[in-house]
Formats: C-alpha cells, sequence, structure tokens
RNA sequence: GCGAGAGUGGCGGAAUGGCAGACGCGCUAGACUUAGGAUCUAGUGGGACUACCCGUGGGGGUUCAAGUCCCCCCUCUCGCACCA
C-alpha cells in the first residue's frame, strides 16, 4: 500500500486494507481454462454449527497454504468451500430455542463465513454451495431416482439401529461402538422399513481400489480394508434331520470340516421361530431361548459375553460323513454375518473350543501341525497344518484340503466357494425433518411411484403452522404428505423419509465445479475439468463413513453414466486435532479457543502461521499460547527487517560495494530458504517449511551491515521481494504488504514461486567431516570439490588426527565427496 | 486378539544410512532502559570441565558409518473386535 510505513507491525488494518484489494481483483475466482494445468485443493466442509473452531482452522490453513503456493507454481487452483447445511443439530436448536431449522442454520453460516472471511482464505466464493438450497438438493433427488431404476436404491424392512435421542435411525458406520457417532446416545434395534443404497454391489471395486490410492494414509485404508471386510470361504449346507429345512453355514475353514461336531445358530435365526411354531423346538428349551435373548439385549455392549447356549435336541447330517450333528442356539453366533450359522470345530477354533468345553460337546482334531506334534490342549490348534481324520484328504495341506473339499461340496451340491463382506447395504433413511425428502409417493392404486424428474425439487416445507417438538418429522406435516399420484392423478401420499445427510457430502465436491449448472446435475465437462481431487484434508473421523460413501457415490455415479472416474480424492492428508491441556477443544471440557478472539489478538496470519508451525500437518496439535507468541514476533522481526531496508534505500549510502562475502551468504540464505520451502511444501512438512522461514531470518538479520553499502542494500531488497513471496502462502496479507514496501506492485498470488536450479544452493565453501572410526574428529574447509586424495593428504596434517592415528593403521578409508572423510583403524 | 502408527533435550518438534537435537517455546547471563511480561546479544542434551566419555524405549544384528535398515521385546495412541 501499503497502509504506511509505520515501524510496528498492526495486523487489522493491514488485513483488512489487503483482504479488500483482494476482493476488489476477485484474486481468487477461477475459471476453466483448458490448456492450463489444474489443481484441485480441497477441504472437509463443515457443517454450520454455529461457530468456527481452531479445528477448522486449521484445517483450512493447511489447505490454504498447498492452494497459494500451487497457483504461485502457476496451476490453475480449484479452492472452493460450502456448507453441510442439512442435519439434526438444526432441528434440536429449533426445539430448544424455538428458532427454525432455517433460520438458524442459514445465521450460522452467515456468522462462519465472516470467520473464514477474516482469516483470508483463498476461496473461490461464487462457488460456494449449500446443502439445504433447493437448487442443490434437487440434483440430489434426481440421482437417487435414477438409482431407484437401477436398482441401486430399494426400500427393505430390516433390524435398524436406532437413537432414541434423535429419533432416528442410524446406518451402521454411524454406531461407534454401540453409542450415536452424533450425539453419544447408546443405540437400540429396532425393525423398521426403509431406503438403502446398494453399497454392497461395489464391495470389490471399492476393496480393490483402495490398492490404488496410494495418497491416502495407509491408516485409512486399512480401516476401510477392514470396514468392508472381504473373507474367502465356502457355504456348507446341513440337513436337518426330521424337517425340510436346511442350515447354510458360512467357513473359512473348509479344511477343517471333518472337525464338526456341532452347529450353531445366532438367538435371532428365523429358523429358530419357525421351528418352534411348528412345535419342534420344546417348550423348556424356548424358555432358555429367550432368557438368553434377553440377557444378550441387555448386555449388549458389554465387552465380551461368557459363551452360552442351549441344546435345540435337534440334529444334522454331516455334508460329507453323514454322521449326525447336534443343533445349538448360541449367544456368541451373530446374526449379521455371514448366514447367522456356523459350523462348530472345537478343535480349531478357541472360540468353539471354550463353548465345546462349557457344553460337554465332543472335540475332534483333524489338523495338525506340520511337525506332528498334537497340541490340543489347553486350547485349539488354529493355524493351517495337514489333515487328519478326514478321510480321502486326509495328508493334504490345509490350503489343498480347503480347495479339494470345496470342489468336493460342490460337486455334490452341498456348499459352495463363497466370498462374503461385513459391508452392509447403507440405509439412508431419517425420521427426521431437516434433510432431503426423498422423492417417492404412495399411491393406494399404483403403490411406490418415483416423482417425476419435471416435478423436482421435493422441496422441504418451510413454512410450519406448528413449533417443532422432540420426535417431530416430515410424518406429522399432513399438508406436505398430501399429493396426487403422477401415474394416476389419484390421491398418494409422500414418502416422510429424508435422507442420511452424508448423502449430501458424497458429492458436493462434484457441484463445486458448477454450482450454478441448471440443465442436469452436473455439467459433465467441468465437472472432468477439475475432477478428482487431487489433495483433499480433513479429519481421521470420517474415515468409514464420509470417505467410503463419497467413494462409493462416486461409482454409483459412474455406473450411471454420469462420471467417468472411480476415485473422488487422489491424495488424502488427514490433519490431527488441537487439542488443550490434553484433551480435545470442547465446550464440556471448557478448554475451548476462540479464533475470532486470537484474531483480534494477534491477527490472522499470526494464527495461521501457528496452525502450520506448531507440528506437523497430520499430528495433534497442542493449543500454546507461548507458541503463538513466537509465531507473532516472528512476523514482528520480519516486518523491522523490510522497514530497515526500506529506509536504508533513501538514506545516502557509506560506501559503494558492500562486503563480498556477506552479498554471498545473502545470497546463499534466499536460495537455501527457496529450495527448503518449496520442497517442504512439496512434502508436506509445513512445520519445517515455517521453520526455514525463521532460519532464513536469523541469517539475514545477521547480515545486516550489508545496508551500509549501495550494492549491499539493492542486493537485501531483491532477496526480500523474493522472501516475502515464499512467505506469501503462509502469511499472505503480510506478504503483500511486505511487497508493496519493496517496490512491487500486485499480489504474491499473482507472482511466480521462485526458483532454483539445482546446484546454486551448494556453497562453494565445503566444510568436510573426518572421521575416525566412525566418530567425527575433526571439520576441514575446501575451497571447491576436493579429491580423496586431497582430503586425506590435509586430514593427515591436523594434529588431532595424527594424535589418534599414533600407532594405529589405516585399513580402509570411506571418502564421500562433499560430506565426510572416515578412517578406519584396525 | 487383529490392524495401523508412534517412542529423540525441560516442552512442541528437526534429521535422502553420513556432524543427533534444525526451528520455536522455556531457561541462564548480559545490553538498552525510570521500568520490562518490549527489544537486542550470547549460551542452553547429560557427565567430566581444554581437546574425553555417554546419549534417539530395551536387547541383538547388518554396515566403514544406524534415530534411520533387519530380528526379538517393552510402552503408548488410534481404529476394529466372538466377523466363524
Amino acid at each position: 500500500m501499503a497502509t504506511n510505513e509505520q515501524a510496528t507491525y498492526a495486523p487489522n488494518a493491514l488485513e483488512a486494507f489487503w483482504q479488500e484489494r483482494w476482493e476488489e481483483a476477485g484474486l481468487h475466482r477461477v475459471f476453466e481454462e483448458t490448456g492450463r494445468q489444474k489443481y484441485y485443493v480441497l477441504e472437509m466442509l463443515p457443517y454450520p454449527s454455529g461457530r468456527i473452531h481452531m479445528g477448522h482452522i486449521r484445517n483450512y490453513t493447511i489447505g490454504d497454504v498447498l492452494a497459494r503456493y500451487l497457483r504461485m507454481q502457476g496451476k490453475n487452483v480449484l479452492h472452493p468451500m460450502g456448507w453441510d447445511a442439512f442435519g439434526l443439530p438444526a432441528e434440536n436448536a429449533a426445539i430448544e430455542h424455538g428458532v427454525h431449522p432455517a433460520k438458524w442454520t442459514y445465521e450460522n453460516i452467515a456468522t462462519m463465513k465472516a470467520q473464514l472471511k477474516r482469516f483470508g482464505f483463498s476461496y473461490d466464493w461464487s462457488r460456494e454451495v449449500v446443502t439445504c438450497d433447493p437448487a442443490y438438493y434437487r440434483w440430489e433427488q434426481w440421482m437417487f431416482l435414477r438409482f431407484l431404476k437401477q436398482g441401486y436404491a430399494y426400500k427393505k424392512p430390516s433390524m435398524v439401529n436406532f437413537c432414541p435421542k434423535c429419533q432416528t435411525v442410524l446406518a451402521n458406520e454411524q454406531v461407534l461402538e454401540g453409542r450415536c457417532w452424533r450425539c453419544d446416545s447408546s443405540a437400540t434395534l429396532k425393525q423398521m422399513e426403509g431406503w438403502f443404497l446398494r453399497i454392497t454391489a461395489f464391495a470389490e471395486g471399492l476393496l480393490e481400489g483402495l490398492e490404488t490410492l496410494d495418497g491416502w494414509p495407509e491408516k485409512v485404508r486399512a480401516m476401510q480394508r477392514n470396514w468392508i471386510g472381504k473373507s474367502q470361504g465356502a457355504l456348507v449346507r446341513f440337513p436337518v434331520n426330521e424337517t425340510q429345512d436346511t442350515l447354510e453355514v458360512f467357513t473359512t475353514r473348509a479344511d477343517t470340516l471333518f472337525g464338526v461336531t456341532f452347529v450353531a445358530l445366532a438367538l435371532e435365526h428365523d429358523l429358530l421361530d419357525s421351528w418352534y411354531q411348528t412345535g419342534r423346538i420344546q417348550e423348556a428349551v424356548w424358555r432358555e431361548i429367550e432368557a438368553l435373548r434377553q440377557e444378550k439385549l441387555s448386555s449388549r455392549f458389554e465387552a465380551e459375553l461368557s459363551k452360552k447356549g442351549v441344546l435345540l435336541e435337534l440334529e444334522a447330517m454331516h455334508p460329507l460323513t453323514g454322521e449326525k450333528v447336534p443343533l445349538l442356539a448360541a449367544n456368541f453366533v451373530l446374526t449379521a454375518y455371514g448366514t447367522g450359522a456356523v459350523m462348530g470345530v472345537p478343535a480349531h477354533d478357541g472360540r468353539d473350543f471354550e463353548f465345546a468345553k462349557k457344553m460337554g460337546l465332543l472335540i475332534a482334531e483333524v489338523v495338525r501341525p506340520t511337525d506332528g506334534s498334537h497340541p490340543l490342549e489347553p486350547t485349539a490348534f488354529e493355524d493351517d497344518g495337514v489333515l487328519v481324520n478326514s478321510g480321502e484328504f486326509s495328508g493334504m495341506a490345509s490350503e489343498e484340503a480347503r480347495r479339494a473339499i470345496i470342489s468336493k461340496l460342490e460337486s455334490l451340491g452341498v456348499g459352495k466357494g463363497v466370498v462374503q463382506y461385513r459391508l452392509k447395504d447403507w440405509g439412508i433413511s431419517r425420521q427426521r425433518y431437516w434433510g432431503v425428502p426423498i422423492p417417492v409417493v404412495y399411491c393406494e392404486a399404483c403403490g411406490a411411484v418415483p416423482v417425476p424428474d419435471d416435478q423436482l425439487p421435493v422441496v422441504l416445507p418451510i413454512d410450519l403452522s406448528s413449533k417443532i417438538a422432540p420426535g417431530f418429522g416430515l410424518a406429522k406435516l399432513e399438508g406436505f404428505l398430501q399429493t396426487v399420484c403422477p401415474n394416476c392423478g389419484g390421491s398418494a401420499r409422500r414418502e416422510a423419509d429424508t435422507m442420511d445427510t452424508f448423502v449430501e457430502s458424497s458429492w458436493y465436491f462434484l457441484r463445486y465445479a458448477c454450482p450454478d449448472y441448471e440443465a442436469g446435475p452436473l455439467d459433465t465437462v467441468r465437472v472432468h475439468y477439475w475432477n478428482p481431487v487431487d489433495q483433499y484434508i480433513g479429519g481421521i473421523e470420517h474415515a468409514v463413513l464420509h470417505l467410503l460413501y463419497a467413494r462409493f457415490f462416486t461409482r454409483l455415479l459412474k455406473a450411471t453414466g454420469v462420471l467417468r472416474f472411480d476415485e473422488p480424492f487422489a491424495r488424502l492428508l488427514t490433519q490431527g486435532m488441537v487439542i488443550k491441556d490434553g484433551s480435545k477443544m470442547s465446550k464440556s471440557k471448557g478448554n475451548v479457543v476462540d479464533p475470532d478472539d486470537m484474531v483480534a489478538k494477534y491477527g490472522a496470519d499470526v494464527v495461521r502461521l501457528f496452525m502450520v508451525f506448531a507440528a506437523p500437518p497430520e499430528k495433534d496439535l497442542e493449543w500454546n499460547e507461548k507458541g503463538i507468541e513466537g509465531c507473532a514476533r516472528f512476523l514482528s522481526r520480519v516486518w523491522r527487517l523490510f522497514q530497515e531496508v526500506a529506509q536504508s534505500l533513501k538514506r545516502p549510502f557509506l560506501v559503494q560495494e558492500g562486503n563480498r562475502e556477506s552479498l554471498k551468504a545473502l545470497e546463499m540464505a534466499i536460495l537455501r530458504a527457496t529450495h527448503k520451502v518449496s520442497q517442504d511444501i512439496e512434502r508436506q512438512h509445513l512445520n519445517t517449511a515455517v521453520a526455514a522461514l525463521m532460519e532464513c531470518l536469523n541469517s539475514f538479520t545477521e547480515l545486516n551491515d550489508l545496508l551500509d553499502s549501495a550494492d549491499g542494500r539493492l542486493a537485501f531488497q531483491g532477496a526480500l521481494k523474493r522472501y516475502a513471496l515464499l512467505l506469501a502462502p503462509f502469511a499472505p496479507h503480510h506478504a503483500d504488504e511486505l511487497r508493496a514496501l519493496m517496490g512491487e506492485n500486485g499480489f504474491a498470488m499473482q507472482a511466480s514461486w521462485p526458483r532454483v536450479e539445482p546446484g546454486r544452493i551448494e556453497s562453494p565453501v565445503k566444510e568436510l567431516v573426518v572421521q575416525v572410526n566412525g566418530k567425527v574428529r575433526e571439520t576441514l574447509v575446501f575451497n571447491g570439490e576436493a579429491s580423496q586424495e586431497e582430503v586425506y593428504r590435509v586430514a593427515l596434517q591436523s594434529e588431532k588426527i595424527k594424535r589418534l592415528l599414533e600407532g594405529k593403521e589405516v585399513v580402509r578409508v570411506v571418502y564421500v565427496p562433499g560430506r565426510l572423510l572416515n578412517l578406519v583403524t584396525q
């Protein structure tokens, strides 16, 4: 400007000044420019809960540093922001304070947007997406209808997780240790009808895709792999004697089939009820089953249930040996996994072993370690080995036996090889109000009818006659529900469920490419110009929620013909939490630091700097008031140095030529910093990039004797111009101000990132270390490259080295050019 | 139990197999000052106190050289967890 040429750094006025200039210049708007290399930097969009917190600031600062750096590198960088605006907190606020969810949400957005703007993040706000806007969610409804048509969306009754506090259903992914991910209430199970998206159809693709995501943290990939839970095995059918029923079990250990001594059913298995109704299960046995069911319900979330079971007094026939095996109902058999029934092989499964001991069931050894030992007591032998007591399969190795036994089962028609996944279809029905209405109507004559495209969006009614109270939902809005059938024109009722809000966040990153598009959900050209996202940044808490859903949606949209790629996020950075006094900042702990307070006190640049300096991005960051003061001190020192140089340029100089060594050192300092900062941003070590800037400043300060000379001042001016550019991604307001002070026009973001030709940071003066037996004993200085012989010769002239080598023979000399000489003695 | 990651000064943290502790905080001393919680200068792993020794959770190994690579163990954090 600059604002003035004052001696103290006054961040608030300065930052406001530059933010206005950026705004006027439309500096952060970006357009599709074919021929220019694009880069898409994305941070997870926030839920408008009321206020921005430090965790957001950290996330967005990391993204902003990368975005600004890449833009200065000449990339066409998309860096958007929006709001995940549907969700329960808005309804809860309505219940507690009587505010309409829409009003609450939009007011929060306004507050939070102002907070973000104060930090000077380089978002293209013209692309802002608000998911509760009908202009956004109409396309989500459009997509839903496509999915419906192709069978990827369907409705079914099922046992679902239900949060009593939120009064709504939760998807499997949204229940953490039996508790609601949002409010931490204990979830219950409930039989309900609801809509599902067929994520299981993409289980294999989602799993395989993980292998291609080498820009993702291994931790997240492992979590998703785990969640998808693929296992290879066999379905085996056990006919139940004296009935027409066949019990199917899933096993990964077909090689242990001859060791089956019982078959156990989950307490909730459908056949139990049917056998009870047909009198196959006695009244006394049934009462025991009921008792176990009760016990299981009440202790659902205990670490481990002690294994209990009930003999059904029914037998199944072993599919290969024809022997009779007892059937039991057991509390440790999972309903939701496999077939809800397991074959019991006590000799080779720890759980079955424990259970068999307790119930007095037989234990039959069929696999032995290859060393021939019999390790059956005190526990099961679970490893692979060699088969025994297994008829024609005896003598085979486990691996081979699994294949052979599966073929046998298949040829007899009593089983088959299968792949099983733990992943379940995504239940998206929510029985609440503040969400996207599911575009289906129910007609007495025509049944469930999809709402035609031209009647979209099904707008969420905003005018409410009654106040929102607990249990409120679309189902209470008679005016909304009543409609006509698009098919026959008869009276019909609308679907009252809304979609899980994770649906909105599954595709928002696509809409940023074309937020104004009205001819369809996505403008194919623009979407494919920007996507996939090159760098995604957000918290690890979404490892198997949002990140899995978004990957699924991308594949779904590809299958629907909208997209041409499989993976939405090429690289993922999961930043650590901001913690204080050892725990995550939260209202309940009373350890919250408000970003606004910090900005008021230190300015945005200082807070941004601290956010990336105090810890590497992926690690937790401990809030430290002293630490942020250190960053403030650093920016003040930078400020003073620039002032000093600017002032010196106006004064008469004392000498024409500056000290040659100092001039060289100055150039070397800025070159080294340029190299280090570039390299560190590239590898996302933002904390060491800032350290390099600090180090460079320290060097500058030591060289300020150069300001007495004419060429020293000019050299300093040149170096500082480059320094301001290096600072720009971290402290953008500061950087633009400093550039102005050095006589530059325009904005740092429009300037090119300084480059260093390789080799230029090599100092002509080499410092070389001499080791004796690997220990550093001497440091030598050479001008330019020195040969091994030369270094050796000089080293031997050192008194110290001479003394250490006295009476010893050098048996080996290791020379690393430019680094060290190691003399090895006997 | 399974999976992933991490153990380095008083603290946050640096180190393509090549001088361990960059940078910052804190601390010590000094300078400037009516004053200092401002600023500047110097020092700051431990022990010996001039030239040496020890030191990256513990124990082995590879190497001229290991915080870094390999094997075993311990501790911590996170995720999943009776997944057949």
